[in-house]
RNA sequence: GACCCUAUCGUCCAGCGGUUAGGACAUCGCCCUUUCACGGCGAGAACACGGGUUCGAAUCCCGUUAGGGUCGCCA
């Protein structure tokens, strides 16, 4: 038998313009690793100065809701992934949504249909008439990939079915009558001109008939390349429900988009070298999809938590008091202005993994009214002589000229070296009059931002109250 | 069941015929330090198994096993 394949995917020329497509379904809520296949099609049409593009499959009219679309627009667009084409912003191939394209899957039904590849069948779907040769493909990723399609077969073992490519109509179901999934696809990435798939590695099986539906159609298929899953960390199928699954979870849990991204980037691609944090346009430049990875990943989000730390420490101070201050309002932290956040922010910055935690490490900055942590209190309390430290310390404060972090580190330590006590005897007692709690930035850069005046009046208090506790 | 993809530390990623198998996250230890972090140093930790090919295999080939995917009038 000759092994010649029927068509190869390698006919397009190299010179053309790049265009992709990201593709979803409106499910109601954008997935990791639809947005790791959008983020991969972004770079690769960025890293070529070609077209990305958005198309909206929402052929199942049933799930197609503004909610769900809004979900994906909102998550690609938190990500920075800009598409050239698409929904809200427009484009020469038009429209974007599936739905609308009615008249362009019947013209081109009806073309099949002219030619004999397409019928009826008795229930009044239309169905394509599968070629079933061998088909030989060139993956970008996976290689060369031969699949003899005469021997495609049903779970049952019997041969395969045409394919339908539109439904039949019948009464009361939403999806009566509504163009399948592999029709439109191929469709709509002949009419977008589409030059390369870069999709979930679920499509693999599938594309060889995808390549059937071009070769009918007398047009020439674009180049695949197939990446592999994202799977859980213990290696199952990551689904809806689960931790880091929905890009949502991200935005409302105080990741830092460039984070996400920087993490996603590195599943499945890497540069090659040990550079990991990587700013996107280093990416962009460094991006080659013929590199990415065959193995399917393991999604691990301590490692994203890790990726989101880093990129807070390195962010630009002003950019990150940007990012923080949503959280702060949140939180109904009254820091004030932005420009009057900065020093605390700066103290306080390399404690926050997120920026979900921003208000724990910042409130009492901005407050006089901040509450004492009974197991901070317990502790510096259960130390014999503590708040004798704290009158002492009050004292010597009292006497100190020129404040800041290091006239007082060293008038602390002064002071503790002529009670005879070791300096931590008096730090925690300050640190807890001071913040109400036993954990924080450097006490006296917490004590110079806090000033002389708030300073002293939080020992004062601190000593009323906690004197007052302890009787 | 048929077909397709995959297989290196717990996890992510290097390695593409000759390496003490490298980096990162996580874990543990030490240092820095008033605390918590950050940072620094260090430790443990992997080539799924069996056959080949070769002077020599993590690297190439074939099996086995395991995981994933597809086989819809879902996308």
């Amino acid at each position: 038998m000759p092994r010649t394949p029927t068509f190869s995917t390698l006919r397009r020329p190299m010179s053309e313009q790049v265009r992709v497509r990201f593709a979803p379904s409106p499910t109601g809520y954008l997935h990791v690793g639809g947005a790791r296949t959008a983020l991969f099609n972004w770079l690769f049409a960025r890293h070529t100065g070609g077209k990305f593009i958005l198309r909206i499959e929402d052929t199942d009219a049933a799930r197609n809701t503004d909610a769900a679309m809004q979900a994906i627009y909102d998550g690609l667009r938190w990500l920075g992934l800009d598409w050239d084409e698409g929904p809200l912003v427009g484009g020469d191939h038009g429209p974007y949504l599936q739905s609308e394209r009615g008249a362009i899957y019947e013209r081109y039904a009806e073309k099949l249909r002219a030619s004999g590849h397409v019928y009826a069948d008795e229930n009044g779907a239309l169905r394509f008439r599968l070629p079933r040769k061998l088909v030989v493909m060139e993956d970008l990723v996976c290689g060369r990939i031969e699949v003899d399609r005469r021997k495609s077969q049903n779970r049952d073992g019997s041969p395969e079915a045409d394919m339908t490519i539109r439904r039949a109509i019948t009464d009361a179901n939403d999806a009566s009558g509504g163009w399948i999934f592999h029709f439109v696809n191929v469709v709509d990435d002949i009419e977008m001109k589409i030059t390369h798939v870069i999709r979930g590695e679920d499509h693999l099986s599938n594309t060889p008939k995808h390549l059937e539906l071009f070769e009918a159609l007398g047009a020439t298929p674009p180049r695949y390349a197939h990446i592999p899953l994202i799977l859980n960390k213990d290696g199952t199928k990551m689904s809806k429900r689960d931790q880091g699954a929905s890009v949502d979870g991200y935005i409302a849990g105080g990741y830092v988009p460039e984070a996400v991204r920087n993490f996603l980037c590195l599943l499945g691609w890497s540069p090659k070298d040990d550079r990991e944090i990587m700013p996107i346009a280093e990416v962009i430049e460094r991006f080659d999809p013929a590199q990415i990875n065959r193995k399917a990943a393991q999604f691990d989000l301590e490692k994203c938590d890790w990726l989101n730390q880093q990129h807070i420490l390195q962010m630009p101070l002003e950019t990150l008091a940007g990012k923080v201050e949503p959280w702060l309002t949140k939180a109904a932290v009254n820091f004030g202005t932005p420009a009057a956040m900065l020093p605390v922010l700066a103290l306080v910055r390399e404690r926050l993994k997120k920026l979900s935690d921003a208000p724990a490490w910042m409130d009492y900055f901005f407050t006089e009214d901040f509450p004492f942590d009974p197991e901070a209190v317990a502790k510096v309390l259960g130390k014999p002589g503590a708040l004798d430290h704290l009158r002492a310390l009050t004292a010597a404060y009292a006497g100190v000229t020129d404040w800041n972090a290091t006239t007082l580190e060293t008038s602390l330590k002064s002071a503790a070296t002529i009670a005879g006590v070791k300096v931590g005897e008096f730090v925690h007692p300050a640190r807890l009059a001071a913040t109400g709690r036993s954990v924080g930035a450097s006490l006296y850069h917490t004590l110079e931002v806090l000033g002389r005046d708030r300073t002293l009046a939080r020992f004062d208090r601190a000593l009323a109250k906690l004197g007052a506790d302890k009787i």
